[in-house]
DNA sequence: CTTAATATTGAAAGCGTTTTCTTTTATGAA
DNA sequence: TTCATAAAAGAAAACGCTTTCAATATTAAG
């Protein structure tokens, strides 16, 4: 509870710029009185106080993370993944939500200025890049997660998100569809776009035209896409085939919508969405769906943030920016329109 | 980035001891000082450095959660509830994941030890109350989440598992269904043993005898429920007409199964899970079942923990052990047996 | 053996706060 | 006005470590 380097000190019977030493793992020191002070610090049940030891290095051995919330399975996946490399690097992860709101005054700014951690990865941040830059200007280490950079001079990390709405969607095309639905996510994430460019770019590559009807208007949330599927098909005749969303929960949502209306799905109408989120293979019909590795994505930033705090030339790093592959899942969503006809 | 106390106090013309008693709150200081020395404050942008307040105030203005992992969304909403409280309070939250695995010297023992924390809290963690025990003789502030005390002397919180695998059994048994196959999650988990001792306990009330056949095993993975329920199948006779599970996401995996061998549900087989995890409503059928509040759960173990910590009196107090009430979904995944034959 | 070189250890300053103890200044009753 | 008293401000020590620099012990070379 209290025992301090100077306790180690007396008991070990040296000065305690030698426990130092051999506590944070220097050399400079005999092997004799090393093997005594090692003894002493395990039978006294040592640890050096982080935050005695950062305010001298001015390291706080720790790094943040700051992402919208931690209900789906998204970000969990996420954080799973930045917390195994930052444990395996002896560093602690603080967190900060912000619950989807953008909050200057909260999240990482906060922890970054009271010097709690030393960098931090900031997960899904939207519009206002005003604070990131200012962050990043202050010399700050931070690493973008799910989103590009915008101009900004800093390492991101992020999937493919137009290839994988790119391949989604010609994987429809291929099976003999024309007529395909979109349900995007929040249109001002990245990611939402992104994977919508893909969509638009895989129809004008396979020359069907693009017809703006068939976007719906969603949020990532089972709920927005049970709405708008419903909604849709109240407003509009069954004028598609299939159906591309920005994410699984909303096909999800829209499958439900559509067996409301004793739509089946894929017998009538095909389906294909985004993340193979883990109960993707379970839902009814197994979902074929864009896979994208988060849990790496996690460590990728992880890694490179660590890579970035203790590297001494932090200023003249050009930014880097990683992106991950994406692969389409086949599972039983999504049939072609032909094997549709026959039945 | 490098604005100290001295800063502030050499601009504002005044003691680094009389910015410190505005910056940290207290009184003691004029009304004309004060109001110059927040200007400076703000001008700079400063803001005091939480290694060296901690370091004299031997409080780092962080607790720490101990978790498993963040996978699914059981534990998130966990750490949503945590988080939230945890910044009302200006506590900043570091997460720590054990991945399944007892480590004593990972997860919260090692930011306890290094005055990382002011307390934590550790969820589910199981088994080994040893190193718990330690850490509470050792003085830290500790709440342990989603399972009981163990004759620990220290607070927790959980929900009334072994109600909500009572009314969920009795909900069944209401229905007319008296052979109910139980899906358990890790047994040595508290919460799966309640809800399987509720599950008896409502048996036993209803004068139905236990069928220890009827017990299948499971980890509360989706997974889980597939395999065990593809197995009794293959196994067995279909000699039951409900199924209760030790969470929803077996119960997922469970419904799988039952369809992969054609058979339907809710007409054939009656099913209840257990968590109202944020997709129930969405799957096919819709899953009646009990809805625990984990988000609630979250803040009321973090408002413990907070107030555990700033009350001067720790050592005293006695431990509480509070318990949130559950609620039964009704949905479509669970039939009466004479609506079953009538069909 | 010396003596120079090197390896090991110790003393002390300093990191940025808080806080106790003084000193100074303001307030107000006589 | 004066003096006691309260309020405000400052000086300095301390929190537990790291690190530079100096001191001492060890080793090697001559």
């Amino acid at each position: 509870m209290k025992i301090t380097i100077k306790d180690v000190a007396k008991y070990a019977n040296v000065s305690i710029s030698t426990v130092s030493r051999v506590s944070s793992g220097g050399d400079g020191v005999s092997a004799k009185t090393r093997r005594r002070i090692l003894r002493v610090i395990k039978e006294l049940g040592y640890s050096p106080s982080a935050m005695a030891s950062g305010l001298k290095t001015r390291l706080s051995k720790s790094i943040g993370i700051a992402v919208p919330d931690t209900m789906g399975d998204f970000y969990g996946e996420i954080i799973n993944g930045i917390e195994i490399v930052a444990t395996e690097n002896e560093y602690s992860l603080v967190i900060s939500l912000n619950h989807h709101i953008v909050r200057e005054e909260l999240s990482a700014v906060n922890f970054f200025k009271a010097k709690k951690v030393d960098g931090a990865i900031l997960v899904t941040t939207s519009g206002d890049d005003d604070y990131i830059r200012s962050l990043i200007d202050e010399g700050y280490n931070i690493v973008l997660l799910d989103r590009g950079p915008h101009g900004l001079k800093v390492d991101t990390v992020k999937i493919d998100n137009f290839r994988g709405g790119y391949i989604a969607t010609e994987y429809l095309l291929n099976l003999g569809h024309s007529a395909i639905l979109f349900i995007q996510g929040v249109p001002y994430i990245d990611s939402s776009k992104e994977r919508f460019n893909g969509y638009k770019r895989a129809l004008k590559d396979n020359k069907i035209k693009f017809n703006s009807d068939f976007i719906l208007n969603g949020d990532f949330t089972v709920d927005s896409g049970y709405l708008s599927m419903k909604k849709y098909l109240e407003e509009c005749d069954l004028n598609f085939t299939a159906l591309f969303t920005a994410n699984d929960q909303m096909a999800i949502g829209a499958i439900k919508a559509l067996n409301d209306k004793g739509i089946s799905v894929p017998e009538e109408i095909s389906i294909v969405g985004f993340d193979d989120s883990y109960l993707s293979p379970y839902v009814i019909p197994p979902l074929t769906t864009i896979k994208q590795r988060r849990e790496e994505m996690g460590k990728v930033a992880a890694e490179l943030l660590l890579e970035r705090i203790t590297s001494q030339s932090k200023r003249e790093r050009t930014p880097r920016q990683i992106i991950i592959p994406v692969e389409l899942i086949e599972r039983e969503s999504a049939i072609s329109l032909s094997s549709k006809k026959r039945r």
